[in-house]
DNA sequence: GCAGCTGTTTGATCTGTGTCAATGCGAATT
DNA sequence: AATTCGCATTGACACAGATCAAACAGCTGC
């Protein structure tokens, strides 16, 4: 859609133009989601001149494999991910969905290569940010230092909320999570906290739950009966949020 | 045990004299496991002074709290620590269990807050590095960034691999991977890869594998009759490395 | 419009792990 | 040596969610 325009033929790479730089951070409307929050404006221009390229990925393509070299972090400039991680013996689970403003690849950094997939779940944007030049200016720019830090921090903080769902919560309390997450995040990009496109099949939210497809679907349904969600296939309308969320605080035994 | 000699009563901080000070990294042992890895010796000594004090920690409390202010992050350089997280309604999960050499605190950053607890196991000692004299370190010292930027990924790494256990894994085969995690990481200290005592209860392997305490038990008790371990309470003896690996790797499905 | 595909829903049954309960063991205290 | 207490082990049974299977919906391409 609109994409033929671009044809190096390898990666969809954006080369940056002096145009396509300006717009790099500084005239970005994710700017504070994203790397360049707290930022003044002469540092946010530093950081502008260290974002290498953006690259386009169409649905289902991956963003970077398990197993590459490491070189740069990525900031989802529009679109939406999954990452996921796979085993020897072949079984694999989905680690997190990203969507615009939130940051992909650090998995990357402790072993100078990729430790998991990230795949596009529909037409995407990432900026690239070679690793080496942010660490550089991170080290002239404390804000962003300091800002940095808190990304990476963050990531290990919902890592551990995640521990807590696949841990301790129930097949409907985890869905209840997700959903209740997934309307946070939207709301936090200006959408509808309540009315949304599900991007990712029944199978990889199952993955990213520890549950099965089937019992995601059946969960959807149960929602539905009690009239706290709506559910068309992917089209999902949140009509009771409060009650989605006394379904995590009500405990079982 | 020959702790009575320290008794300023609030915190047990071991103020920094000019000897103490001087052993803070550059002496330390576990120099290659921890922060100064891949530093020089001047380097090192202007991390020495940037560690603030030592604390140590009896068996049961806590180096933090969930919720207190994060002002520092923490080196291990004995003892054992388990954090957790406490969800409103009572839930909690056990999120990781660390050894000397490692850091804790990371999770505090994004928030500047604790979001989790950090408990010694056994009677502790670790190295207190105030964060904001880390960042400054580090932006003076590419080394010391660099390496910091792959220990906060290396987190973000294992929390994967605990999502993956979490979320693919049947009961036996989430122990069998603790074991050889447990093992692997004795063994970098330098002790035995085969033997070793657990410092935690049923319960507590139970709640960071997403398990009962008594689903770990007959684990164990599988295990032991299939001659893979030797089990007696918290002494654990690995008699088939390779037969505990396997269980990993076979596939049920 | 129809065929074929992918993903979803729903039902019937099976099973791994949780739950409940009793017993056992070891370390600390007296 | 006896008592207590916190953990650990083991058994019997229940149940949430997995598995297997069939039907269905929406989309793509012909």
């Amino acid at each position: 859609m609109a994409d033929s325009e671009v044809h190096k033929p390898e990666k969809h790479i954006i080369p940056l133009t002096l145009t396509t730089l300006k717009a790099a951070c500084s005239q970005c409307n994710l700017r504070e989601l994203c790397l360049p929050y707290g930022l003044s404006e002469p540092e946010i221009e530093q950081l502008d001149s260290a974002v290498g390229a953006r690259r386009r990925i169409k649905r289902q393509q991956n963003l970077y494999h398990a197993g590459e070299d490491f070189e740069a972090i990525y900031a989802i400039r529009s679109g939406f991910f999954k990452t996921d991680v796979l085993l020897e013996d072949g079984r694999n689970q989905v680690t997190g969905f990203q969507m615009a403003g939130e940051i992909l690849g650090m998995d990357g950094i402790s072993g100078e290569t990729h430790t998991c997939n990230a795949v596009a779940l529909e037409d995407s944007e990432v900026c690239v940010i070679p690793f080496s030049q942010l660490e550089q200016l991170s080290r002239e720019i404390e804000t962003l230092q300091h800002h940095f830090h808190k990304v990476m921090s963050r990531e290990i903080v919902r890592d551990h909320g995640v521990m807590m769902l696949l841990g301790t919560m129930r097949a409907e309390e985890r869905l209840a999570a997700f959903l209740l997450n997934l309307s946070q995040r939207f709301t936090a990009r200006g959408y509808s906290p309540a009315e949304f496109h599900l991007r990712m099949t029944r199978d990889e939210i199952g993955s990213y739950l520890g549950l099965k497809l089937e019992t995601v679907s059946r969960a959807f349904s149960h929602f539905q009966e009690d009239g706290l969600i709506s559910v068309q296939q992917k089209h999902i309308v949140i009509l009771n949020h409060a009650g989605l969320k006394q379904l995590l605080n009500h405990q079982p035994n």
